[in-house]
DNA sequence: ATGGTCGGGAACCGA
């Protein structure tokens, strides 16, 4: 089983580019974020003609995730708990198989310190408590998506651009590494330890051309979900496309049990 | 010259 996730940073503008990468990867299941849309305005119609099924949590002109599926899949939840007063479009859970798959958009936090990063910070800790749940489930899980977080100064090409963004400080990167100290894998990191391996390269600066990335895209294993995982990948090459988005689609291929 | 672009949706905000 193939399991992806891929910010497309607004599906209208997107559309293309992943019908593309959807017919050449053929992935069983497909994590989006920053659809940036609202439910009803999903292209719908045109990822059913793919061949996929979709659970769509969206939201008008920011945010928005959702899951796409070969097979049908049983929506879970759509809220992340902790925060009731927390309007944004950026958790969705679902059953695909005997796999719990959550596509998940982390707020990315900046200008840190503030309240954006202090949302962050919050949503994290909210994001632990369900991870422990579904830990002792023992059960495959995959927690994917457009983390914001990049985990350390490996993980980027200008550690001294990025001096005190929400994405590298420590509060942030404590939060992701807790969550790998208790158990979860990190699944890239485990295939391909020494590897530079960036998921997103800004707009700006020609960060591209200069290969200025970093790798904030992340899929988290349960125990029983590492034990299936045969590879791993990032599909850099997405990036080069015409129109792409400043994120490319990172992948696990998980056994069938 | 710190480097300066996208997407959404119709002026800026968010990343």
């Amino acid at each position: 089983m193939k399991i992806a996730t891929f910010n497309v940073n607004g599906i209208g503008a997107r559309l293309p580019r992943l019908l593309e990468w959807l017919g050449e990867a053929k992935p069983d299941v497909v994590g989006l974020q920053e659809i940036k849309t609202e439910t009803g305005r999903f292209p719908l119609t045109e990822i059913e003609a793919a061949g996929y099924h979709a659970l769509v949590h969206g939201q008008k002109g920011f945010n928005g995730v959702a899951i796409l599926t070969r097979e049908p899949a049983e929506e879970i939840d759509r809220t992340l708990a902790g925060d009731p007063e927390d309007a944004q479009s950026r958790w969705i859970e679902a059953r695909v198989g005997d796999v719990h798959f959550v596509c998940l958009y982390l707020p990315n936090g900046n200008p840190a310190p503030g309240p954006k990063f202090d949302y962050k910070l919050g949503w994290m800790d909210r994001m632990a408590a369900r991870a422990a749940e579904l830990l002792a489930s023992e059960t495959p899980v995959v927690l994917a998506g457009d983390w914001n977080v990049c985990p350390t100064d490996r993980d980027l090409a200008r550690p001294d651009m990025m001096e005190g963004d929400a994405l590298t400080r420590p509060e942030s990167r404590s939060r992701f590494r807790s969550l790998t100290a208790c158990g979860w894998t990190d699944a890239i990191r485990a295939r391909q330890p020494g590897a530079e391996c960036y998921s997103y390269w800004d707009y700006q600066a020609g960060a591209w051309a200069k290969n200025w990335g970093l790798r904030i895209d992340h899929l988290l294993l349960s125990p029983a979900a590492a034990d299936r995982m045969q590879d791993a990948g990032i599909d850099r090459h997405v990036r080069g496309a015409e129109r792409a988005s400043d994120h490319v689609p990172v992948w696990v291929e998980l056994q069938t049990a």
